[in-house]
DNA sequence: CAAGCTCGTTCAATCGTTTGACCGACAGTA
DNA sequence: TACTGTCGGTCAAACGATTGAACGAGCTTG
């Protein structure tokens, strides 16, 4: 009950109390299956434990097993909500195998990476999580850290296949069909950068949709854009330029470029959705409280950072791993989609 | 160059090659003050260090110094953008000191919370932030843990002040004297709900800055909402109950409730800022995007969270620690707030 | 030349747990 | 009685780094 303010309580003291040795109460705390124990024994350690509030030390503990009950993952930035549920995945099936999960932006200075690298690379965590953009150089100092690691929503990884993706593809299929089944014909796509492997798959997505329902695709009928809002507004400018007047829906590849989108329609005096139709991926909370409420495609980030969390634990540093995570990926309507106006 | 794969390079590893006590390679690699060292040997050491890609095991040092070289922030949700800016300013504060963050969100089930003061309270951290609210019972047992902590951006802390905050009242009185600059004298509050201490100090701050124009603030001039969307659209619907026909301009507590009663204004037929003004605190990437683009009150949330951080590395676990951060409080002004309209 | 000092380095205890090896007591068996 | 097994534990060696103390060699000083 008491637990003794500023002392630390270690084994010892609790083996003293209930008068055995340490290594019984290291079996009982730690569940050993083949201790055999005396239940009146087991008892006065439990009791002693408690009295004295002892809890194990964690930097003995990783000493001794080798292991730290921490992983780590790496996001270029807190700010942005992807990531922000993918860490909320991780964190839950991460506390779920008993481990402490460590988030570490690699925002601002492209050093900070390399600072993560060092820091967490002294056996500080059993694992490592990447969803940021990582150079051949940084790939190679970790192939050296001899920790199981992984990207996640990405694979642009080096010689080894270890990944977790989502289906993009499909995403962009489901999108792409919802507006067909409006009726519309002239689809054009707000594309993502070249440089995010997710961006192409979208793409190739849209193309296949398109080409399975006899449409053809121009060049100009993509723009690409950097995933800002800023980039979805310059992108859309550009489609229009092209000639947009044709198009009747826009299929955007995520909700921020969305945002500069509707406000390039916006300004251009097109009505969203009686002119245009828009549809984006990824069901952020932000997408229902634009204006108009925006039609996506719900992605099943949390899944895909709890699956990271699964399969990360599950591999040796050796071991492949490549995986497509597409469990309900679904379209969600709202209101800057409608059937195609007959004008 | 090489670091052999598979095998853990210890001390020992590194002193042998360099034909070394390992006590040298510890001095050598802490950078020991008082060490004494012919610079041909340090050449060997620091040599053989980099041969062997040696690289500090983090928990025997930690057994050894007692010090985790962590530290711990929990917040309430990831997906608040609030706290992104509070993790990133605590993240970078703790990287420039040495130290790694751990951030866990205590969302969902109220269990969690205690989850991670369990997983936390061995020695995993070397002090503890909490952005999220804390029964009485979890402060409790945060004592028993024996380690600095400290409240952010709420103070509700108990027998002890440890706490950093905003200045909220300065942020309330900097919007509502925007307003009054346009000319506004009918201006109502949408307060955040009274649990949440930074909710009563906007609250305070919007009645002191009304009193001290010469204005009087009635009961139905403030309506409370639970800092969503949601809450702000119900807020916002109660205030209209209670006759906002007089009124011009709305001073929001967060931006999440602004989106909501944008919301509510537009469904009313109430033009947004023809009609109405609305100017709400803390400038997120969403006010800018949102439509009209949002007056907002920015406030240094990445300095709350970087000045959190030294506090805590700064006091030992008796010391109390209360500081408001007021600095870099400003308006930024957009499409939300107009001069008063002379209909 | 003995005593003392400085320089450069080595020794060894310690942090708190884990875990394989070992051991005494007692019961059952031949 | 001697032997073999279980039961219930104890012992002690790791894990890898830190750090105060000790130590030998060489130089200075009186």
């Amino acid at each position: 009950m008491t637990g003794r303010r500023g002392t630390r309580v270690t084994l010892v003291d609790v083996a003293r109390l209930a008068g055995v040795d340490k290594a019984i109460v290291s079996r009982v705390v730690n569940e050993d299956p083949n201790l055999v124990i005396r239940p009146d024994t087991r008892e006065r350690v439990v009791e002693a434990i408690a009295n004295l509030g002892y809890r194990p030390n964690s930097a003995a503990r990783s000493l001794r097993t080798a292991k730290a009950g921490t992983l780590g993952l790496v996001i270029p930035d807190f700010a942005n909500p992807v990531y922000a549920e993918i860490i909320t995945g991780a964190e839950s099936a991460a506390l779920a195998q008993g481990h402490v999960l460590v988030t570490g932006s690699s925002t601002g200075d492209n050093s900070s990476m390399d600072r993560y690298l060092d820091l967490l690379g002294q056996g500080r965590v059993d694992g490592l999580m990447l969803a940021s953009p990582t150079t051949p150089r940084e790939q190679q100092k970790l192939e050296s850290l001899n920790l199981p690691w992984m990207m996640v929503n990405r694979r642009d990884t080096g010689d080894h296949h270890r990944f977790v993706i989502l289906n993009d593809a499909q995403a962009a299929k489901l999108a792409v069909e919802h507006l067909l089944a409006l009726g519309h014909e002239k689809i054009v796509h707000v594309a993502g950068p070249f440089g995010a492997d997710t961006a192409r798959r979208r793409a190739t997505g849209y193309r296949q949709a398109m080409k399975h329902a006899g449409l053809d695709v121009r060049a100009e009928s993509i723009a690409r854009g950097d995933y800002t809002p800023g980039g979805g507004a310059d992108a859309m400018a550009e489609l229009l330029r092209g000639g947009l007047d044709v198009a009747t829906a826009v299929f955007v590849a995520n909700v921020a470029m969305a945002v500069g989108v509707l406000d390039t329609l916006r300004r251009r005096g097109l009505r969203v959705p009686e002119d245009v139709s828009v549809v984006a991926v990824h069901d952020l909370p932000l997408a229902e409280h634009l204006v108009p409420a925006l039609t996506t495609v719900r992605m099943p980030l949390q899944q895909l950072g709890a699956r990271a969390v699964e399969l990360l634990l599950a591999s040796s540093p050796e071991d492949e791993v490549a995986e497509v995570v597409d469990t309900a990926i679904e379209l969600v309507y709202r209101e800057s989609t409608a059937p195609v106006s007959n004008g």
